[in-house]
DNA sequence: CAATTCACG
DNA sequence: ACGTACGTGAATTGG
């Protein structure tokens, strides 16, 4: 019993480097006013908090290496040789690491002629005689892995400033087949580059693996090399004994290194308020700071308001910022908390919404204001019979437009435009279960902040996006399609509750039955819901085979196309794919959407207006975007959809082909531009000029949908992998595919290397309306990192343009509907799709109406062409 | 709170 | 050599 003390050992030099390239791509963000890099500082903060809440430690060490020579160079003196030279940029932060741990209250320590590895085993082991310690190492070089036994857990980082992989005695042995001891051993015999150990010649892992498997340890590959059968490697073994047993001295940890300090001097001392506010200060380090000060001082900025109790005229003036509060992010069901108002010649603030329904108010409201996320205010005064006409500037938006790469909230504009540090809404309400509206004198303080940084960061914001020629995306595109969708959410859809019950029931029963013949068929109960458990039915109890498996981090993966390649194994599988779909439309569609029924009997979703990446809206509570079609199983959910009045139908009108026609028109290339301007059937025209086929009959259904893959490929920044992964077929018979393509469309080709190229200069590619999206990875040395980047590059100006051209058909319809005093209104939007509402009596006209300002947003070298169906429920209009 | 799966364009 | 298709949201498990 007692409470186990525990130890945090830290390889600083390590960690540090490892931090400073998390955060490489971002380093002209991180230089404080100095002019000094805080990439790896803050990194290294970051996985330090990370671990310190993670581990919990009574004790804590951060090692550093001490300088060029130890006693390995001794030894060898080429040890760590042939380094890349470390970066000035790096070099020049550690000195500020230290500075910070102290302000932690977190010891830090370097030995003459030892590394950070000797005083961590060296400690290790300290702490193992002791017995009651648990300790946790944390690297990021894999030579660490060594010191794991029982009470030893290390940490090696992987990927940014929090993932690690965690190696335990058991971890290694399942991972590698080795023990810690080994793990020295396959260093001796590979050698490492990086450190300019040499290791035996030409063994690497898979080699090295091999033999310490078969004998088990360096010393016994040595005993038996005599009876090894002659070979290259019997030969390398042989010249390079002395190097290999040199190479496992280098590796392995000293743990006698006679430090002058022991654990009774590494108690954790916790943070010194005082000392880590002014480190942050001078580091620039705002959200830090901001953190700290919750507990301590709070730290922000003051403004003078005046609390409203009575309205008088001279409160209101031209151009001042209205901001309406709400708790939770729902406005569809939250009420008005509080509101402010103002400009520079005073803030006004109040909790009383009833001042809003005064006629001096409502006036003002009728004028265009400026506000943040009119959408939202205009919902939120709907509920209070106030109409919200227009707006003449969104803060939200404007910051959306300006950058995607952080949220849109007041707080992150603050931080980015003004130099005001406004606290965020978490920490001045509370999150999760702790959110409350705050005493009155904090909620009206927070808000008259809220206003005064609106007002402090219009003009900043101004100039940037008429640098970045946006403006006319903010006024004429993005502020009245807010007032489009504020209409749309309002309106709702009406969904016939009875409708989706009857399909309830029905569900319940087949879902019943097919549990019940899952479980006959695996010979137990157990939850299908769970991948994991039924990864372990499938391929440990039934033996299926591994071969079609991928691998997930966690086990095995149980994804459909996984499964479909087992289905002709086991029946079982069969039942699960049926079970996974009928479960998937239970919970999420017919019940979930019974859930969101409101008491109008409608459905009243919110459109993210400033979410994606792309341009493209999103649907929230409920997701009215993903409601299933492609299997008539699914589709049948459609028949719930109704029109609000009677003698109506619906009318869905979508866009053919949006996205290839966009990249037909921003590539130029003449053969997928004649396709279009032929009416050709773009699939199979892509089939006949990539697979030589000289008249359209002649296209077989399957060349046709090889042909469809290859133009989503196209869209989404084609891969060989991708394509061949989505095919089914091989690698290099994919390239072969995309290699014909972009020799039979030259156009495209030229179109995706000079996006790239774009992207690269100027760190953004941008949509016709100068919608931009920041790639700041495009230049990555990190292979993965920076391929995804290049496929946004190509995919977004094509996806966004898309995006951005049903907003300008949304704005232009709407105007058209209330010029001709239609009743007919929109209800959803699906991306290329729109569906309205429309009494029967206007039908011909609307219909004709949707189709040529659909057609006609933009015009482009291609014709655009949308397809209208209409129906009693949303599944009769497909 | 992360991971997995699956619905849509 | 590297190991991936682009953009979303919701339900469910299980630590």
């Amino acid at each position: 019993m007692g409470n186990k003390k525990k130890l945090l050992l830290i390889d600083g030099s390590s960690v540090a480097y490892r931090a400073f390239f998390a955060l490489y791509n971002q380093i002209e963000r991180f230089k404080n006013p100095a002019g000094l890099h805080t990439n790896a500082i803050y990194g290294f903060h970051l996985m330090l908090d990370h671990m310190m809440k993670r581990v919990e430690p009574t004790h804590v060490l951060v090692a550093f290496d001490a300088g060029k020579t130890t006693f390995r160079t001794e030894m060898f003196a080429d040890y760590k040789a042939g380094r890349a030279k470390t970066p000035e940029e790096f070099r020049e932060q550690l000195p500020y690491i230290r500075e910070m741990l102290t302000a932690l209250g977190v010891s830090y320590y370097d030995l003459e002629n030892y590394e950070a590895d000797d005083i961590i085993g060296t400690l290790d082991k300290l702490a193992e005689n002791e017995e009651e310690y648990d300790v946790t190492i944390v690297s990021g070089d894999k030579d660490l892995i060594q010191l794991t036994d029982s009470n030893t857990t290390v940490e090696i980082s992987k990927k940014g400033v929090a993932e690690f992989e965690e190696f335990t005695p058991a971890y290694l042995m399942e991972k590698m087949g080795l023990t810690p001891k080994q793990f020295i051993d396959l260093k001796a015999l590979m050698g490492d580059k990086s450190d300019n150990i040499p290791g035996v010649t030409k063994i690497g892992e898979k080699t090295g693996l091999k033999l310490l498997h078969e004998y088990g340890s360096l010393e016994a590959i040595y005993e038996h090399i005599d009876s090894f059968k002659t070979s290259k490697m019997k030969e390398n073994l042989i010249n390079d004994k002395e190097q290999a047993f040199l190479s496992k001295t280098l590796a392995t940890i000293n743990t006698q290194a006679p430090l002058t300090i022991g654990l009774e001097d590494i108690a954790y001392a916790g943070v010194q308020k005082e000392q880590l506010i002014s480190f942050y200060d001078e580091m620039d380090f705002k959200q830090f700071r901001g953190q700290l000060s919750q507990s301590v001082s709070p730290q922000t900025f003051e403004v003078t308001y005046t609390e409203v109790k009575d309205l008088k005229a001279d409160m209101f003036r031209e151009d001042q910022f209205f901001y309406f509060e709400i708790l939770n992010d729902n406005y569809h069901t939250e009420e008005i908390i509080g509101f402010a108002w103002g400009d520079d010649h005073g803030i006004y603030a109040s909790t009383d919404t009833q001042l809003l329904s005064d006629p001096l108010f409502k006036s003002v409201l009728e004028k265009p204001i400026k506000t943040y996320d009119f959408k939202r205010s205009k919902v939120l005064l709907s509920h209070l019979d106030i109409d919200l006409p227009t707006a003449s500037f969104d803060s939200r938006l404007a910051k959306y437009l300006l950058s995607t790469v952080e949220n849109n909230t007041i707080s992150t504009i603050a931080r980015l435009y003004t130099d005001l540090p406004l606290e965020t809404d978490d920490e001045v309400y509370g999150k999760g279960a702790k959110r409350a509206v705050p005493p009155k004198d904090i909620l009206l303080s927070h808000l008259a902040k809220k206003v005064s940084v609106l007002l402090a960061s219009e003009q900043p914001m101004r100039q940037k996006l008429s640098a970045n020629d946006q403006l006319k995306l903010l006024f004429d595109m993005e502020l009245p399609l807010a007032h489009v969708l504020a209409k749309m959410e309002i309106a709702g859809i009406s969904v016939r509750k009875e409708t989706l019950q009857d399909m309830e029931q029905a569900n319940e029963i087949e879902l019943q039955a097919l549990t019940q013949e899952i479980y006959d068929l695996a010979g137990e109960e157990f939850n299908i819901n769970s991948p994991k458990q039924l990864g372990v039915i499938l391929f440990e109890k039934l033996g299926l085979p591994l071969s079609a498996t991928k691998k997930t981090k966690t086990g095995y993966s149980t994804a459909v196309d996984v499964l479909e390649r087992l289905a002709h194994r086991s029946p079982i599988v069969a039942k699960i794919l049926e079970y996974r779909q009928i479960a998937k439309l239970q919970s999420t569609y017919i019940i979930g959407l019974q859930e969101a029924i409101s008491f109008d009997d409608k459905i009243h979703t919110r459109y993210l207006q400033d979410l994606t990446q792309t341009g493209r809206l999103s649907s929230i509570d409920p997701n009215l975007q993903n409601i299933p079609v492609r299997l008539e199983q699914g589709r049948l959910i459609r028949k719930a959809f109704v029109p609000e009045w009677k003698d109506s139908v619906l009318l869905s009108s979508d866009y053919s082909q949006i996205e290839l026609r966009v990249l037909a028109h921003i590539s130029g290339d003449e053969h997928l531009i004649a396709a279009f301007k032929e009416g050709a059937d773009i699939h199979t025209s892509t089939a006949m000029r990539v697979f030589g086929i000289e008249r359209p009959e002649d296209v077989t259904p399957n060349d046709r949908r090889n042909a469809k893959a290859v133009n989503f490929g196209v869209v989404y920044g084609i891969s060989d992998f991708g394509l061949a992964n989505n095919l089914g077929i091989s690698r290099k018979a994919a390239k072969n595919y995309i290699d014909t393509y972009f020799e039979r469309y030259p156009g495209i080709k030229n179109y995706m290397d000079r996006v790239v190229r774009e992207a690269r200069d100027k760190g953004y590619v941008e949509t016709l309306f100068h919608r931009r999206r920041e790639l700041p990875d495009i230049n990555s040395r990190n292979f993965n990192i920076r391929s995804f980047a290049e496929r946004t590059a190509i995919n977004s100006p094509i996806q966004g343009s898309a995006a951005d051209i049903l907003k300008v058909a949304m704005i232009n319809l709407d105007k058209a509907l209330s010029a001709g005093n239609y009743q007919s209104r929109m209800l959803l939007q699906v991306h290329d799709e729109i569906v309205l509402e429309v009494p029967n009596a206007e039908l011909a006209s609307v219909q004709k109406l949707v189709k040529e300002i659909m057609e006609t947003a933009i015009e482009l070298s291609v014709p655009l062409v949308a397809d209208e169906n209409a129906g009693k429920t949303w599944y009769e209009a497909k």
